[in-house]
DNA sequence: ATGCTATTGTCTCACTCTGTTACAATAGTA
DNA sequence: TACTATTGTAACAGAGTGAGACAATAGCAT
């Protein structure tokens, strides 16, 4: 990267992610924080000049996770000049160290491509990157304010994610390859942010012919051994 | 506009719009065709600097259609590498009498944002703008070859739109204010390309309780007169 | 062993929604 | 006055869903 302009990257052009975990209670989201501002935000990134926009996302998703293969999903992309605030980043930038005057590019206007990542919390060691401290799963219900339009990001994203509740297999990306029927539930629930009908759900579940029944898991509690399920196929 | 970049707009950034239509009997979309070239495409356009994303697609449609009011949606923001052709864009130029040297920044690599408008089909007369030979409506089963990958953003703005046709009052926007029963299921059926039943439609939608009923329309025919309805509220 | 408790798997019932068919009403025409 | 094409709506069956009920059972206390 040299001290003029972003050579390898498409200038006003970023991307930001919703990265949506399961932590077996509570649906969350990974949230960074820049170092030594109490600047909290969604990881995001930039676009390689001969880079397809959805491999650059594949591409900042690999750093922040590890993981290679993560369900992925565009949802939208924000362009208001609202989102255009200099002293952000300018403040980001001062607080690592950097001389703002050198990464002029980045205190430009960004029009930003948003998607939404389902990943397996239990899998995941999230790394942080050159600016950021720290990188850590966050309650949706319980964000810390993040900057720019990263909370309307967030909004939508969930609210994307509800609508296609039915129509993408959410379960499959959230949970381990086996789960039990109240950990699908579980799931669905942090999902839509409401309690759903036991009985109804499991029928709906089972009716769906997508699950694959295993043993029974002994949970050491005293009651009734649940079944364990995968999905077809794996 | 200098000879030096886009001044005016935010580089390698686009948008391109699907604009819906019915004609009272298919679903119709206006496609442009350069001058000279034998290219067609989907109106375009490019972002002001000081501008928001989506009041430059407003602004583009309300220059394309002279509607003021247009029910819009941004549905899908392409950026793969394969959609830069400067080939393409340097025989459009050099068809209108332009130095493609002058248009540079035009040759370079764009992401686009896709949106899908709902029109009022009687209401418009396109207006061709200065690269474009025509604007016309084309069935959305017999298009032109376009450009790019204008192909695909139909293809992705259809299914959108009916993913979305039980949730959006698609009907609203498509037909006059008063309509017939009959001619508000003709436009779920263009959508959906697949007859409905009668009985059933008629029940749905009313059940609704959205419908303001008219009094009755003489067609001339035949036949029993239909009642008018039009959308609560107008 | 025996009984107790919390949870699970499944059934039933009522209600809604939807696909389908049927039929009466009716505007214009022969 | 009869006929035709279309419209408005009822009727019925089957699928899907919310709610409640109940038997089965894993571990624990006795």
């Amino acid at each position: 990267m040299t001290s003029s302009g972003s050579p390898n990257y498409l200038p006003h052009l970023a991307y930001d992610s919703v990265i949506f975990g399961f932590s077996g209670e509570k649906l969350k989201i990974l949230i960074m924080e820049y170092h030594n501002t109490g600047l909290f935000a969604l990881p995001g990134g930039f676009v390689e000049r001969g880079e397809n926009l959805n491999e650059a996302v594949i591409r900042g998703l690999r750093e922040r996770t590890g993981l290679e293969k993560i369900y992925l999903e565009q949802f939208y992309t924000f362009g208001d000049t609202a989102r255009w605030q200099p002293e952000v980043m300018r403040t980001i930038l001062l607080a690592n160290g950097h001389d703002p005057a050198q990464f002029a590019w980045m205190l430009d206007r960004f029009v930003s491509v948003a998607y939404y990542a389902l990943i397996n919390y239990s899998e995941v060691t999230p790394q942080p990157d050159v600016l950021s401290d720290s990188v850590a799963w966050y309650d949706v219900d319980a964000l810390p304010p993040l900057i720019l339009d990263h909370g309307e990001m967030v909004k939508k994203a969930r609210q994307t994610l509800q609508d296609n509740l039915d129509r993408k297999l959410v379960g499959m990306n959230l949970l381990p390859t086996h789960f039990t029927m109240k950990e699908l539930q579980q799931v669905y629930e942090a999902v839509l942010g409401r309690p759903l009908q036991r009985s109804a759900f499991q029928r709906k579940m089972l009716s769906l012919g997508i699950l694959k029944r295993h043993e029974k898991r002994f949970t050491g509690k005293a009651h009734k051994a649940p079944f364990v399920y995968s999905f077809e196929g794996e």
